[in-house]
DNA sequence: AAACTGGCCAACCGCCGGAAG
DNA sequence: ACTTCCGGCGGTTGGCCAGTT
């Protein structure tokens, strides 16, 4: 038997919120908080499915959000942090104040890859491109897919093996290390 | 002016880890 | 110890829009 889906599909919206779904669920977050996302939807009055509202509110409705246009200093500090803990786009959000994952995994996809590609470095391993090969097919490098999940596991660019909770404190060195330069 | 193309981004899907029973 | 459930995460999709042909 498998899991069992988070709600009842068939009596859920989907698709683009609207206003008045927004006020609804900033109005019940801000009466009685965040959390117990499975009953939030009915007690809110929402057709929604907990998890679509939980998403919601962190990528868009939270009031701590910065919006707006990433500056060159959270460019570099994206690539810097990618370089060294790989597509963990939350353990990156975590270091940038009022960015969330998914914004900053979308600007990468967006923006930063092109930019690492036209450094000729390769977005994946953050070496330069001549040392993957220089017959490589640029779209394998591209392509982002479970694939190279695994492989930025296995072949970490920094060398790491262990668990991204220990990355942290050799990430937080890096970071500092590199605001003394 | 219409058709096409590519970029952007909000939102969904499926999986995983951990908590609870 | 095992099963079920929930929250969280990363990958992917699809619609919208602006630029180009």
């Amino acid at each position: 038997m498998g899991r069992s889906p988070c709600c009842e599909k068939a009596h859920t919206n989907k698709g683009a919120w609207t206003k008045e779904e927004d006020d609804r669920l900033i109005a019940y977050i801000r009466a009685h908080g965040e959390g117990c996302w499975r009953s939030l939807p009915k007690a809110a009055g929402l057709l929604r499915c907990g998890k679509s509202c939980r998403l919601r509110w962190i990528n868009y409705l939270r009031p701590d959000l910065k919006r707006g246009n990433f500056t060159e200093e959270e460019d570099e500090l994206i690539i810097k942090l990618h370089s060294l803990l790989g597509n963990k786009w939350s353990l990156i959000a975590g270091r940038l104040p009022g960015r969330t994952d998914n914004e900053i995994k979308n600007y990468w996809n967006t923006h930063i890859r092109r930019k690492l590609l036209n450094r000729g470095i390769d977005p994946a391993t953050h070496r330069p491109l001549s040392e993957a090969g220089v017959h490589q097919d640029v779209s394998s490098t591209i392509s982002f897919n479970g694939v190279k999940q695994e492989n930025d596991k296995m072949n970490s660019p920094n060398g790491f093996v262990e668990t991204d909770e220990k990355k942290i404190p050799a990430v937080e060195e890096s970071l500092s290390r590199n605001g003394e330069n």
